[in-house]
DNA sequence: CAATATTTTTGAACGGTGTTCAATAATATT
DNA sequence: AATATTATTGAACACCGTTCAAAAATATTG
């Protein structure tokens, strides 16, 4: 059976050839200028071939954002040991997602934006409960239980805060995207008032909205 | 002159006739079916003559799209005087603006999502100062800064909060627009949570994050 | 090795898109 | 009535995603 392995394989790396060229155009010329025949010609084969190995364009943009998207999560969990403080550990969390966000636009929005199944698994659908799959949801929970263990709070309240850190995140990066001249000293104005306040506040931390506030 | 008034008036309909026509597309089979040639078999003429009254594809989309983005601004100053509390000002104007938006997904999205200078005129762009032009962020601040107004907060402070508001709102109505098949129930629970609790948290009222929590 | 079956790759085509532009039809000006 | 101006068209260009029968390359058998 090492003869199906291979071809398996290799049928893997042509898969895996049309997804870096594809990634390539993106990152040069924008999504919108990706086209099938475009990545034919970076790999120097005929078009059509494109469909032996993919169904169609979107199936190859979905996959493409589905990989970057994970990144984008592995970003987060990489801060889940960052702290004993379960708040720095929020903290820490939520600024390496944005920043791993934003590093690459593209795949964020396409994957947020997207509603195919292909994406759904990895993305911040609200459908799923917290305990469910998303990781995103989950991690954040965990944090908020943590915060509130001397005053535990009902599980459907921790979800709805969650939720609410993750829509509010969300529309942040997704502003900070579409603005692209802003400079990144307001830029970061906002990214630090978002990380140091805002999520606090969102977490039921914070009586007074400025750095210095009583906490609880 | 009378002519030329007559001329410019005649342009002016046949540019409304491409546009509505533009807009019962969208509406009827989805922003992305929309095309040049569609639109001219709708009026009836041949596709070259849209390019007499408009540009391009795009400039008929940003004008579309300007359009329907400055009545989601309406219903946010309809809601001026709904109250003499700053708080249920608050609350009504945010309800307002999300679910005028929500009645509108293709125009809100594409204008949030848009950063031509047809459409930037109208939507929150974080480039502006909340002082300059854009009527969400001046809304907010003005009612920010009238629930402050016992404790008052610097400039820079109820402008980020402000923009802090307009983010998460933003950030609340795209996820509840592409995720298009969740419940009814779920939506307006995560709404309401968002303009009783999240809004009152971020404009820095609550400290404890439920309804009935100690205000300030 | 030769013949056959299987897989990979191509070229041409279909129907679609936005856009341009010279030629025509309609209207206004002289 | 002749001329200038404006509105409208048809044909064409250069793209696009996708399909499919035919060809090339490879693997499997006798």
């Amino acid at each position: 059976m090492s003869l199906e392995e291979r071809r398996e394989r290799e049928k893997e790396e042509m898969r895996k050839l049309i997804l870096d060229a594809a990634a390539e155009i993106i990152f040069l010329d924008g999504i919108d200028k990706l086209s099938i025949r475009k990545i034919a010609e970076r790999i120097e084969y005929s078009p059509s071939i494109i469909y032996h190995y993919f169904n169609n364009k979107d199936n190859i943009l979905n996959q493409l954002m589905s990989n970057a998207y994970q990144k984008i999560i592995t970003a987060l969990s990489s801060a889940k040991l960052s702290s004993d403080h379960p708040v720095e550990r929020l903290k820490d969390a939520t600024r390496n997602y944005i920043e791993t966000a934003l590093s690459m636009p593209n795949e964020y929005n396409a994957a947020q934006l997207n509603s195919s199944p292909d994406v759904l698994k990895y993305t911040a659908s609200l459908f799923r409960g917290a305990t469910n799959k998303n990781p995103a949801l989950a991690f954040l929970c965990d944090c908020l239980k943590d915060i509130h263990k001397n005053a535990p709070r009902s599980e459907s309240e921790i979800e709805l805060m969650a939720q609410m850190i993750v829509i509010a995140a969300f529309g942040l990066i997704m502003r900070l995207n579409v603005e692209a001249e802003l400079e990144e000293k307001q830029k970061y104005r906002l990214i630090d008032h978002f990380v140091n306040v805002t999520i606090l506040q969102m977490a039921g931390i914070y009586t007074n909205n400025m750095p210095g506030g009583k906490s609880i």
